[in-house]
DNA sequence: TTCTTAACCTGGAGGC
DNA sequence: TGCCTCCAGGTTAAGA
């Protein structure tokens, strides 16, 4: 599932081969899958766009092209963006096809078909949902301690359910999420409110810490993520506790548990992770 | 306003 | 082998 890392991945993936492309056909084949404008419409008024830019905020990928207009994509869970430099169609599950004018493409596939994408003028993208209310990224100056203490004092959910606010903290999913709390020694279920300011100093490295080495291994590949280029990401084999319930910490020994938090799987360390 | 829960969705695993 | 049930989780609407 794509979280900051994955999708930066992508991004950057992207952004090599994607500026300079013009868009000569968007072949819509999951319409359920279009945000805005309707799938018809979204098909025409993407035809002879060029793309600009590719960048990122939190989970989403923005694709800036020609006349003001951006083409924003949310993977979910697990969607992929792939470019296909002779433009065949290998995705079984392709939901979007962008062929452009030099006969390559990029194929966005999508096995639960959660993804989304919508078009909209530069001008609007204030108006998307979820977009515009997203906190301050990990690994940026807005992202501070003093702004995670003052966040966390403001709300009585449990600390791993804060994090997996996108409001709060933009980017973070439910494995980088797991990870932080082990490595900073807070357990899931501890109240934000409650966390100390040496707490949240080091929930604070933590989230950096685990973002940064997430993105420096090409991402987290459990099932479905792809970067863009259709290939794996390394992170899996450096993760503490994700998807390790059962095996022994590596701080401690002791096996690692697995709870249901928020309705997500939550997995942590009963004696390295104190209530 | 804040928090919790369920729904969306489909492939794969496990049980029978 | 085939059928059924459950699980995975990012986001958001609905309800408390």
């Amino acid at each position: 599932m794509p979280e900051l890392p994955e999708v930066e991945i992508i991004r950057r993936g992207l952004a090599k081969h994607l500026p300079g492309k013009r868009i000569a056909e968007a072949e819509v084949l999951r319409p359920s899958q279009i945000l805005r404008p309707t799938p018809e419409a979204f098909a025409r008024e993407i035809e002879g766009k060029v793309i600009e830019s590719v960048r990122r905020r939190g989970k989403y990928l923005l694709l800036f092209l020609s006349e003001a207009l951006v083409l924003v994509v949310h993977l979910r869970m697990t969607g992929r963006l792939v470019y296909v430099a002779d433009g065949e169609v290998r995705d079984p599950y392709a939901r979007v096809v962008f062929s452009f004018a030099d006969g390559s493409a990029l194929v966005f596939g999508d096995v639960r078909t959660f993804g989304r994408l919508a078009l909209l003028p530069v001008g609007d993208l204030d108006t998307l949902r979820g977009l515009h209310e997203l906190g301050p990224e990990p690994l940026t100056p807005e992202f501070s301690v003093m702004y995670l203490q003052k966040a966390v004092a403001r709300h009585r959910v449990p600390i791993k359910t804060f994090l997996l606010d996108q409001r709060r903290v933009a980017g973070i999913g439910n494995i980088y999420a797991d990870e932080a709390l082990f490595r900073a020694g807070i357990h899931p279920a501890r109240r934000a409110d409650t966390l100390m300011a040496a707490e949240c100093g080091r929930l604070h490295a933590a989230v950096n810490e685990v973002i940064a080495a997430g993105i420096a291994d090409g991402g987290t590949t459990f099932r479905d993520y792809q970067n863009a280029e259709g290939g794996k990401g390394h992170h899996q084999e450096h993760l503490a506790v994700y998807e390790r319930e059962g095996e022994a910490c590596p701080r401690c020994g002791t096996p690692i548990m697995k709870m249901k938090l928020g309705g997500r799987g939550t997995r942590y360390c009963p004696k390295c992770q104190k209530l």
